[in-house]
DNA sequence: GTTCTTACA
DNA sequence: TGTAAGGA
């Protein structure tokens, strides 16, 4: 499909794009040393977004909105299959304050897993983990 | 006038 | 993250 050539097009200045987005050229930028776009550059070095980025951007925003940090939007969108499940374990606990205590043992048994596995990932769960120890 | 990089209150 | 400096 062609249609992917068309959204990974360079199209926009980082001045539509924070327009765009709501985000301030600082954040654009930075997201771009997290690595979490990667828009190209014209030859005069000025960065060129594509609409794929754009969305991204979008996409990243609400994440970070909703009090996830850096690291955890960067295994959300950079991870492959970890994504559907470290945004389900980040996601949830905010969309459901009031869930049940055997969902959230259950959730809580996972995430524990997850750190175990990634320290960095800490905060994500901190806030949930607080919930336990009422 | 806009964007770029680096660096610091 | 914001912002100033110094260039392109």
């Amino acid at each position: 499909m062609r249609d992917e050539i068309r959204r990974n097009m360079p199209l926009f200045s980082i001045g539509i794009v924070t327009k765009l987005t709501e985000l301030t050229p600082r954040q654009v930028r930075y997201y771009e040393q997290q690595e979490l776009i990667k828009p190209s550059r014209t030859s005069g070095n000025q960065r060129l977004f594509s609409f794929n980025d754009v969305d991204r951007l979008l996409h990243i925003k609400s994440l970070m909105e909703k009090g996830i940090n850096i690291a955890g939007v960067k295994e959300m969108l950079s991870g492959k299959k970890a994504e559907s499940e470290a945004q389900a374990a980040a996601t949830a606990p905010a969309q459901k304050p009031d869930m049940s205590d055997a969902e959230l043992r259950k959730l809580l048994k996972r995430q524990l897993t997850e750190l175990t596995a990634r320290p960095n990932q800490n905060h994500l769960i901190r806030g949930e983990l607080s919930r336990f120890f009422h």
